[in-house]
DNA sequence: ATTTTATATTTGTATATACAAGTGTTTAGT
DNA sequence: ACTAAACACTTGTATATACAAATATAAAAT
């Protein structure tokens, strides 16, 4: 579906429009299809990424910080984001020993078991849309959009 | 910045991956800077799409369910979307007299002037982005994202 | 004509996000 | 050592979003 089909546009628009809602819109596209997987496992989205940034850490703790740094969406409270996953024994938080000011965040076995239950699912999601391109093509889309993001 | 330095990732990222991250961090992008633009005149992004919505209908009324399905996000309040609206005056709604159900929502004057006065600088962010590729390479991604996003 | 179903919108409620201000800790400057 | 500045995180508050339930009207079925 072209985007003036999306917005019910009667009148064509110029490609630098077009590509601004392109973006919103798939993204949008790809929220609501991912939410839907996380639904059943009471997970937000961003909750789900921060999980995925601590498995990363291979066992070592990830303070507030990095972890903050590591999200897409940046401006989220990385605290009550935190307290949620805690509540659902994902995750434990400690002061840091070294450095009273910092918080260490570690993934527990049942966090980790919840991203292996989720891994097929999270592959799978990442397929249902690939599979409409190309290799060469998604290079192509990567690069374009790296390169159009660039704010100079 | 290529996706991985984005997310200080170490391991490279498959493709597959990478598109869906680099997407939502564009649209991530895109929507800070436009946020920016629209802060000012104490506008969200949302409330402000739903002005141009209206704008484009000329002069005729559209009801909510005609404004909620040109929206780019489907899942927003249009009610209470519309309310804050109302408070600043850049819209009426009132009930349609053909069918009561319905409620008919117009753009006023100030909303229009608003959407004058913001155009230029819409046009701008729009321009922010689209310099960094040519003409022909926003043409690629375009039909790359309406491809990409296709649920089969 | 009455009941059922469908449609259009609103409201309630719980959760999420945005962003400024506050708290405690460490580092740097004098 | 004392004070100011920087840092890491938390809290408060206002607003936004998600989604189910409620309300009101219209259309269809019996």
């Amino acid at each position: 579906m072209r985007i003036e089909e999306v917005i019910k546009s009667t009148v064509a628009l110029e490609d630098a429009k077009k590509v601004i809602l392109n973006i919103m819109f798939t993204q949008n596209v790809i929220s609501d299809k991912f939410n839907e997987i996380l639904k059943p496992y009471d997970l937000s989205s961003e909750q789900y990424n921060v999980l995925r940034i601590l498995r990363g850490q291979k066992g070592n703790p990830a303070n507030m910080c990095v972890i903050q740094e590591r999200m897409i969406a940046k401006n989220s409270n990385t605290t009550r984001l935190i307290d949620k996953l805690l509540l659902k024994d994902f995750v434990t938080r400690e002061v840091c020993p070294d450095n009273r000011r910092k918080i260490e965040v570690l993934i527990t076995e049942k966090g980790l078991a919840i991203l292996t239950e989720l891994d097929p699912k999270v592959s799978e999601h990442e397929q249902l849309f690939a599979a409409n391109l190309s290799k060469t093509e998604l290079e192509q889309l990567n690069v374009l959009l790296e390169k159009y993001r660039k704010i100079n």
